[in-house]
DNA sequence: CACATGTCAGTTCGACTGACATTG
DNA sequence: CCAATGTCAGTCCAACTGACATGT
């Protein structure tokens, strides 16, 4: 199978990017949330009690985009969120039972298509493509921030 | 450095997504091309004399998602179309000499930050990197046109 | 007729910037 | 005053689907 046309990886990157949406979204799309949706409550679960600023940066994407996420999972009952003891500007946000019922469902999606798509991959393998990945990401970051 | 909230594959796959594109738009701004359009013009020149229809299958992309990009090209004079001998209704695209400068241009900024990107990742490592991304994609692009 | 191509129009998603109020 | 947070509003890019005309 040809690979399309070159190794070259930002074209390999996007290609894997969006073969990965055209899979994800739709499983999500069943439990009613988009991948941003699910990325944020997933990394709620992981950081309870953080802030929209605190979930943009976790993302790495600014916070108005962030904002829009929150308020339509803040609307249809996902999450909720109250004001810091510590600074009444913040926002903390929970996941509601339901949230919690809705991220277990998207997880088991999102961890069958990782299943599927990791075939073939030996876990030594899948380790390296993970620190290389990351690394990758990191040279990337360094070049907006620093110049 | 943390490198965010976890190992997980799909969200390594568009933290690297979004850092390339926020490094490479600003650089093709400058020459006036768009992610899209500069990947458009790079298989052209790898294929000329390609129609709208094989520039989205090049792409994985919809032709209607081409069209427009496609479009704002020609207008601008990047390339040119002209009907096919064999198939009135086929517009085969050219670069035009314009097109090819854009294309040259755009080229040493994206090697650019491919070397940045690509540092402290020895040779092996970049084509590994490579073939298990060319790998992901095709099993997630099985997934979906299998089932 | 079937089929591929090209196109227009509308929608969606997800990012961005600018501007502004609030809190500490 | 300054910095961080949260927000609204608008823009942009890039994908999608639906519908339709055209050419073989």
């Amino acid at each position: 199978v040809e690979t399309g046309s070159r190794d070259e990886l930002g074209y390999l990157i996007k290609r894997v990017q969006q073969a990965l949406r055209g899979a994800i979204d739709p499983a999500l799309a069943d439990i009613g949330l988009t991948m941003a949706q699910y990325a944020l409550l997933y990394n709620l679960q992981l950081h309870p009690g953080a802030s929209n600023a605190d979930l943009a940066r976790f993302a790495f994407v600014s916070p108005q985009a962030m904002v829009r996420v929150m308020a339509e999972l803040e609307r249809t009952g996902l999450l909720i969120r109250k004001a810091s003891q510590a600074h009444a500007r913040v926002l903390q946000a929970h996941l509601t039972p339901k949230g919690i019922r809705a991220l277990a469902a998207a997880q088991r999606r999102v961890e069958d298509i990782h299943k599927v798509m990791l075939q073939g991959l030996s876990t030594s393998r899948v380790r390296a493509l993970a620190t290389d990945l990351a690394a990758v990401a990191e040279q990337l970051e360094g070049l907006s921030s620093g110049g």
